[in-house]
DNA sequence: TTGTACGCGTTATCAT
DNA sequence: ATGATAACGCGTACAA
């Protein structure tokens, strides 16, 4: 009663080698009926349960448990619909392999507990990640533990799932070119992890640690280059409505367009324009990314790219899976469409106001 | 190069002995400054990145990971709002402790890999859980790991989480008939795991054996004793439209209320009634459960019960943790708010129709 | 402060 | 088909 019974013990009682109780739990070898019987009554009468996980997985070297590498708070891997999308094709790709996903940070604040480093798992997959990136990966490649990189770069050997950012950035501000835009302001993902909100001044790609950030302003650079930079603090449709207020608050110098690098931010940024009572698109144009269903949106549909997450993990997934069979994983880049919805329109006439704005928006003072 | 170093490496490199090492990195006991840094040093040259976790788990009884378990495919986890708040709080509250989260489910389809008996787990959390339940509990609580159980009845001992289902449905019951309704049907969630979409003929609630589904039929029936009830094959819009579809099917035969057991539940039938022509809530009116954000749903807002789905699984953290340090758990009944909102209205005028509508429906054939 | 000795519970290997 | 043996890599009394 004051410990548990172990494997050993099971055998003693049924009167066979601990070697045999335990082939009779993992089934690797055949087994008479009749020892499998001894054993199985033996266990129950202990209340043995089957070898304790722990043990096996010292033994075995193998856990079963792929860990998924978050930066920020677990819970957002729960409320940004993109990660919730992803995380489903992971499931969906693990679970033939019998493999338990566990949710880690990066950066475990508190001491104890698991963490990238302490964490028995079998394979990991690092997902949105940034400038903690290497130290997560160096974690994990100097434990020998194949990992497969989501939206960043790790340098060569290292499998990575990720998207065309900036050809599919560059795509939805040509089209905002197009319409005729010339006062437009690139709302971008954080530049690094926890930045703070704000207006960046002459943002050099260096300076960003971020990879998706990075690489979709990189993507609308090559159509605006010069247009002003304001960057949030998160990817949520709250920071979407903070960033809107700020970037439109001086009516003097308001853009016509809107790129957003993310579709939280866009709908945040049109609910801004609305209180302002700007119409959208008639007075302001506004992209997104991602093409993800937004509740409560309508009337609009958003003008996005629409990127195909559950894809994106899925891939990740039967990297995973190949590379725990030692097999090569090969690097996937998937491909975004772009949706036009109707939140883009023709830039308004030109008026004396837009043409200012337009000029008090460049970036150089 | 061949195979990893061990602690035992790096102390012979380091001159020092193994328990030596070891205290350098688990830092329990003071070392000498001298000692720290022969030691550090020996475990860079030799690549040593930390104890294996496997070791020190089953050298310590500990893995710093907590168990979450669901009854269905993992994915759904990430795509059921309800589920993804819960889980969100939950992430909250077992992060100070330090622990993982390790996404399991019931019964895993493929042999190998992590389930809830071979998985190395601290404490684990049932969720969602129905018939499959008491295995799962068993398994559990056989490896005498702490559980806590989220909607789901394990018995005493065992800390439960739950809502106040059957009084909360039948707030919004009465509010139906309040409004007058007569012929009302009640749209439950599954009855059983993989239980199929139909109506369900005197269904005995012992028949039941998801503790949610159960519940809120049983809340309904106390205003309601005699309404039809249709089960849904699980919570999601989809099913909602499809069952939406068949009890609005016979025109003759409609109701003019539907008690829907969720909110995903509640606005399929709500588009399944515009598809039919009926416009709510003149014409029927529907009700949810669970109080989502649910996007597109506009100009809709659900006459629904609020439930705080991130503070259960908060809750459920809290308990976790409890009782990791080894205190008692204590079980938490939380409280769903009725919120009235555009979907509900008074019942039509009583027609011919209607009246023998209400009369076809009942469940006596 | 450091070292010795042992066991955590299991499973792979090899022989029988 | 079954059993004996030897790790797996570490933490922690306890002694020095």
């Amino acid at each position: 009663m004051g410990t548990r019974a172990t494997i050993a013990d099971v055998a003693r009682k049924a009167g066979v080698s601990p070697s045999t109780a335990s082939v009779v739990f993992s089934g690797k070898t055949p087994v008479s009926d009749a020892t499998r019987r001894k054993v199985e009554d033996a266990a129950a009468e202990l209340g043995y349960t089957g070898p304790d996980p722990r043990a096996a997985s010292l033994r075995t070297g193998r856990s079963g448990i792929v860990g998924v590498v978050f930066e920020e708070h677990l819970g957002a891997a729960f409320l940004d619909p993109v990660k919730t999308l992803m995380m489903d094709g992971l499931a969906d790709a693990v679970s033939p392999l019998g493999a338990g996903l566990l949710l880690l940070r990066d950066h475990e604040p508190s001491g104890r507990g698991a963490t990238l480093t302490t964490a028995p798992i079998d394979a990991a997959v690092l997902v949105g990640c940034s400038g903690r990136l290497r130290e997560s990966l160096d974690a994990v490649l100097g434990r020998g533990i194949p990992v497969v990189v989501m939206e960043g770069d790790a340098g060569a050997d290292v499998p990575r799932i990720d998207l065309d950012n900036v050809e599919a950035q560059r795509q939805a501000a040509s089209h905002v070119r197009t319409l005729g835009h010339s006062a437009v302001v690139i709302l971008t993902l954080p530049h690094r992890a926890d930045g703070p909100a704000g207006w960046v001044e002459g943002a050099a790609d260096d300076e960003i640690t971020v990879d998706v950030t990075r690489d979709r302003l990189r993507g609308a650079r090559e159509i605006y280059p010069s247009a002003p930079v304001y960057a949030a603090a998160a990817s949520s449709i709250d920071e979407g409505v903070a960033a809107g207020r700020a970037i439109l608050a001086d009516p003097a110098a308001r853009p016509t367009a809107v790129i957003a690098q993310s579709d939280l931010l866009a709908v945040g940024v049109i609910r801004a324009a609305e209180e302002a009572g700007l119409r959208v698109p008639e007075d302001l144009s506004v992209t997104g990314f991602d093409g993800i269903e937004i509740d409560g949106l309508a009337p609009y549909e958003l003008t996005t790219l629409v990127q195909p997450a559950a894809d994106k993990g899925r891939a990740a997934g039967v990297a995973v899976a190949a590379m725990l069979e030692g097999r090569e994983a090969a690097s996937i880049r998937f491909t975004c469409v772009f949706r036009e919805g109707n939140t883009t329109a023709a830039a308004p006439v030109e008026t004396g106001l837009a043409a200012s704005g337009a000029a008090r928006l460049s970036p150089t003072p």
